[in-house]
DNA sequence: CTCAAGTATCTTGACGTCGAGATATGCGAG
DNA sequence: CTCGCATATCTCGACGTCAAGATACTTGAG
């Protein structure tokens, strides 16, 4: 089956034969993929009453594990956002009572932020939503096909994750 | 190598071991690579004074050919944002000189938007900036595994593409 | 012809994010 | 000890996006 980004590259090669452009064969599949997670997230967890940032930081919170805490600059590493961003959205679940802020007992400079039960109960059920959903998306692949996609897309993403880029 | 997913999902199977999480295997990969694609892409097109948003709706232009101009529900349905966004970015883009609005003569409610020679200008030389960059990106991979990624991407892009979602 | 339903675009207000700078604390060289 | 740089977090203003609704035009049934 023919997709969006097929239509493009086609274009592209009529527009612009001079040049190559097949690095966007796997890129823009790469973007216009997630445009869409973004908005059929958004309606998975809207039966949960949370937005995907909430999800987002509840979730890094409960991984981490009792006492599910982290400090505003893990979560920040884990969420891809800056700083003046991920203050905010604490601001707003502390307000919602899903997180609460405590000192750091051992340094006065940081905070740590610790899921509350709402905030836990929160995080499970929604989770469970989000997996069935993706569920749904993946079934176009067999279960080689996944481990495959899978195992092509660390190789991309592991040179950001792990140089400090 | 490692990266992030994996982290996150080792996570997961000790904190939720009754759960199957190997959906976020592939599906968490496709959205952090998109973010970190994004942060690229901005910085490659700063050499251009081009945000990412105003070089999507150029290079839409341009791929449609002589005489460059795209209905702005054309333009919705290649960039996967509002109408309102659309709006937007248009006149911001008109304001600069980069395209133009014309009134579409087969239909006195629509629009046509064209690019200005200046905007096509811009359009060719910032999309040889993003492919050199995406080359690196993918320099990780093989001719062989670039096209093997593809085609697994296109499996999951094409219902969104295809089916009115 | 007429009118209702459909379509294309624009308007508006709320919202979340970013980036740069501010503040406060920690740490190592001398 | 102390000074200066590094680090952790927060503040603030500008910006882009979204969703819902408004407006103007088109189309087809009757």
């Amino acid at each position: 089956m023919e997709d969006e980004v097929d239509r493009l590259v086609a274009a592209w090669r009529r527009e612009r034969p001079d040049l190559d452009v097949e690095p966007l064969e796997v890129l823009s599949r790469v973007s216009r993929l997630a445009r869409h997670l973004d908005r059929a997230r958004r309606l998975a967890f809207a039966e949960h009453q949370l937005e995907p940032w909430e999800f987002d930081v509840l979730t890094a919170l409960r991984r981490a594990g009792t006492p599910y805490q982290l400090s505003p600059g893990q979560l920040l590493t884990q969420t891809l956002v800056t700083s003046g961003t991920m203050t905010n959205r604490i601001d707003r679940l502390a307000k919602k009572g899903l997180v609460e802020r405590l000192p750091d007992p051992s340094d006065r400079r940081g905070v740590l932020v610790r899921l509350t039960d709402t905030g836990r109960d929160r995080a499970d059920q929604s989770l469970a939503g989000l997996l069935t959903q993706e569920r749904a998306i993946l079934g176009e692949l067999s279960q080689a096909q996944r481990a495959e996609l899978a195992g092509l897309l660390r190789q991309l993403t592991a040179p950001f994750d792990n140089i400090p880029g």
